[in-house]
DNA sequence: GGAGTTTACGAATGTCGTAACTATC
DNA sequence: GATAGTTACGACATTCGTAAACTCC
């Protein structure tokens, strides 16, 4: 599992597409795919139903959304925190 | 910022010791030291301070040690929670 | 001089993009 | 036949390990 597995996931459940998320991501379509099919074969379960219009979240899916997002967002306040701390009494 | 650069974070702090937390990981100590250097160089901030007998956590390192911990937690959680769902409805 | 960290460099691994294939409507 | 996702394959980038260099007691 990575962050990027993680951004790619979310951006495909936003916009139930592949190629959507592809397109907001900047990258290729395949990329998106191979990764969204490597974190499901390690987690072991189908995040999406693929179907001939798009990718709808499977159940497993929808749990691994809140989890996906409050990942990146504490990810986020990480940053901001050690940032905002490092200025203040780090670096030359 | 990668996962890998968070574990190796949390096990540098712990052990005090990149050398003790590369063995700790299984890999080598410059891998440890490289992403340590790089994840410092992207927040912008130093985390640890160089001492001749190993690596202390600095006052930014400290803030982010909590953060580091509450990721790889919640990363966890993402696993387990999507693994019981996705056994329970998902795969043949 | 010894314990520990970092730099150098070649090897291995992983990720990406283009192009071709498959499937569903 | 059009739309959307996947597979194949070569190119690019990242990461790793071994070996050597550096630093502070």
């Amino acid at each position: 599992m990575s962050l990027a597995q993680i951004e790619y996931f979310v951006a495909v459940s936003e916009t139930g597409h592949v190629g959507r998320a592809a397109e907001a991501l900047r990258i290729a379509q395949p990329a998106v795919s191979r990764q969204i099919r490597n974190l499901e074969d390690e987690l072991g379960a189908r995040l999406f139903v693929r179907s001939a219009r798009g990718m709808q979240l499977s159940e497993a899916g929808d749990v691994f959304l809140e989890h996906a997002r409050a990942i990146l967002a504490q990810i986020d306040d990480a940053r901001r925190a050690v940032q905002a701390r490092g200025r203040r009494s780090g670096e030359p």
